[in-house]
DNA sequence: TGCTACATGTAAAATGTTACATGATTCG
DNA sequence: CGAATCATGTAACATTTTACATGTAGCA
């Protein structure tokens, strides 16, 4: 039911074409939706059916023509009308979560590994989202009331990744612990936040 | 494909019927996984025939019977198998940001109203993991290989709640800052980690 | 010449949700 | 007496992924 709305919520920006909506969500708003060509194409075609947008088609010379959406009057009501109701919490699916639930199985160094790249990816994946927060908050979009909501979701973006490598670097340091002889005494979780 | 696993994963630390399976999904370890009932017992049935597990029928006084499975080595193995791929990295859909991203064409209450709602659930969720881990941290779980895994699973659920509800504050801030005038001087976002 | 980007779609398969179905016990 | 918990399943529907399908242009 949300892949229309994540699609509404995009051509409320900017008009699109698939091609381009395909784009932002493997890319910039990748963090938070993604959709995949078929299902795009599919919903798209739904959406036209349903009054909800409206499409122009631009020939260009060496490339296919595209078709650019544009929400309708409808469509933005429709809008309007989901961001009013409060949103379910997300509901996680993390596969690195269900292989850390069960590293017990693998070795201390295997898992240590695993974390490790799971570390990198989202290191780079923070620098991306910190370069452009910063060349964003260098700009007007604080002041623009329809961008701000771009801005938030990235500064959300910063704040995941950054969580997910303040915790492989906590569950490394776990680990090693562990890989070490045990101390006689009982050990404590470290503290963290109140 | 991983709700295989997900179910092996789970079924390597004890045997457990679909119901129990259902009620972990639901409750502890639905912070990083989730499945509804039907495809448990769907499932359950497929690993059976695969060999993955097996089942030992226990009757019980005034209640249905249940079917408690078990790992078997074929399951253990490919379980293991399966732990030693590098995980890809969570694909994110959260509807909480796709409203975020387009809270521009609410007003500034209603849009701080949304988000100091999420930021309640949150705040729950946060202090019901935060006891557990008082809890577990007070035990012998840190020194129990096996036991390990679950409770690294518990550390990223509290670092993913917090980061969530501090993300919920600050953009409540940035909200308000924006609903009053607008100072002369272009404004920044405040630095957040180096 | 082979790969990538652009651009749109269909078809089939896998995965996940919601509704239907049953029935005893315990708690308020 | 009604609701929730325990316990298992089926059927229908919705969503998502993967593979198939086509064709031009630019780059190495």
């Amino acid at each position: 039911m949300s892949l229309r709305y994540a699609i509404l919520s995009l051509l409320a920006h900017d008009p699109l074409s698939g091609y381009e909506l395909m784009k932002l969500f493997d890319g910039s708003v990748g963090y938070f939706w993604h959709a995949s060509h078929p299902q795009i194409y599919k919903e798209l075609a739904r959406l036209e059916r349903n009054g909800d947008v409206t499409h122009r088609s631009v020939e260009q010379r060496g490339r296919p023509t595209k078709k650019i959406y544009s929400l309708s009057d409808i469509g933005r009501k429709a809008l309007l009308a989901w961001l009013r109701i409060p949103a379910r919490p997300q509901r996680v699916k993390d596969e690195m979560m269900l292989k850390t639930f069960s590293s017990g199985l693998l070795s201390n160094e295997e898992a240590t590994e695993l974390i490790a790249k799971h570390r990198e990816i989202y290191r780079a994946r923070l620098q991306t989202y910190q370069e452009l927060e910063r060349f964003l908050s260098s700009g007007p979009i604080l002041s623009n009331r329809l961008r701000l909501g771009g801005y938030l979701t990235l500064l959300r973006g910063i704040r995941h990744a950054s969580s997910y490598i303040d915790w492989c670097d906590e569950a490394i340091a776990l680990l090693h612990r562990e890989g070490e002889q045990h101390p006689p005494r009982v050990r404590h979780a470290r503290r963290r936040r109140s």
